[in-house]
DNA sequence: TAGATTGTTAATCGATTAACAATC
DNA sequence: TAGATTGTTAATCGATTAACAATC
């Protein structure tokens, strides 16, 4: 359980509920049942309820949920009015391809500077975001008060980058770099496992061929 | 737990002990002890020695594992020897920078074709790879017996992408796309979830702010 | 031998699920 | 009212951690 009575997994389906609300047919009026979603998500439904509980008070006995006040509240729990800025590390494909992927905007975040450190990119700017030298990520964390930085460099440069990160007084790293990260208390460093998910595809291949003529389970 | 005893969580974590034992300097002999691992990854002591005894057969009282035998048990329990072919579906920035990312070949994935429908791209190929119509894409895969569908197209092509290809035969999906996908039983779908990972980031930036001027925790 | 370190068995913790009470 | 649906309390399940036994 995470300070403020909210557990990481709980948090973690929040999105997935909003943007499978969102997706639905915007009627006034439209009510959904927790059955319903987790029918949708291949989820609970006392878990949906849950879920739920922990975010809106709008849940009306026999009727359901009305989705605009679900996608309001999850939307408040998020944080995806308030903007969050944040710099990334690393303007290679990887980073390039988060700065165009669907815009993170609509998830309240706003990249607003990228580094490297190969001079032909730098004065330029991708997407409208200036592209400036990794050695002035800290002094320009510090002085624009960013809290959230993004790193997409090799795994040989990820734990220096995050270290001026954290000089700059950075408290949230999303770590895409193939490395283990270690960082002060206080910063969260959340990694993006490429390979741990291809650890469960790759298993579960290999055992669903050990496992015929059989069923899979 | 998984069929075959491991379980999900411990799964996940064996890349991390495998990349960072390969990050050691290869002395010829060289061991090391759980407390040392732990340390450097952040993890519990007891839970690097039960993860390790799931796979090896290594630890040696008083001395602890052999690097090198480690490093073995863990390539071949992850397959990182058979070489599992994939197909990718959504040649935009994202599928490319995958393609590009690292090396998918270290973890036994080989990406031997890539669909997409924009007329420019056809007949071009990519790191060698060749680019084809999605409409080929359910009739390549069950030709070529492929079992790994890596899905970076746009949400709203999603479920159909991951039809096509269960209908060609794959067995396992990493789905990059913001969308929960659905999938007959004897299908993994492993869905790569960005919102979530950017929900754990700004609830935590949330929480250190209020909870300031007291510890974060 | 003594001590460091592994591996296992038992206890704890947290999350999910089941049963039920509340209510529109 | 009766029935559908929410929300909560209790039970279950699985994973982590603590205590300890084994061993080089």
């Amino acid at each position: 359980m995470l300070t403020g009575g909210i557990s990481k997994q709980t948090l973690q389906r929040l999105p997935t509920y909003l943007t499978y609300l969102k997706s639905l047919a915007p009627e006034k009026g439209r009510t959904i049942s927790a059955s319903a979603i987790a029918a949708a998500l291949d989820l609970g439904e006392v878990q949906v309820r849950k879920d739920l509980a922990a975010v809106s008070v709008a849940g009306k006995p026999k009727i359901g949920y009305l989705v605009s006040d679900l996608v309001r509240d999850l939307e408040h729990f998020l944080g995806y009015g308030t903007c969050n800025r944040a710099v990334l590390a690393g303007v290679g494909n990887l980073g390039l391809a988060l700065m165009s992927y669907g815009g993170f905007a609509d998830y309240g975040l706003d990249i607003v500077a990228v580094f490297d450190n190969k001079g032909a990119l730098m004065g330029s700017s991708v997407d409208g975001v200036p592209v400036l030298p990794v050695e002035r990520m800290t002094e320009y964390c510090r002085s624009e008060h960013i809290r959230i930085g993004i790193l997409t460099v090799p795994a040989a440069a990820a734990q220096g980058c995050a270290d001026a990160m954290v000089r700059g007084g950075i408290k949230a790293i999303w770590n895409f770099a193939p490395v283990h990260l270690s960082a002060p208390p206080g910063v969260l460093v959340q990694r993006e496992n490429m390979a741990s998910s291809l650890a469960l595809l790759s298993y579960h291949l290999k055992q669903a061929e050990q496992g015929l003529p059989g069923e899979a389970k």
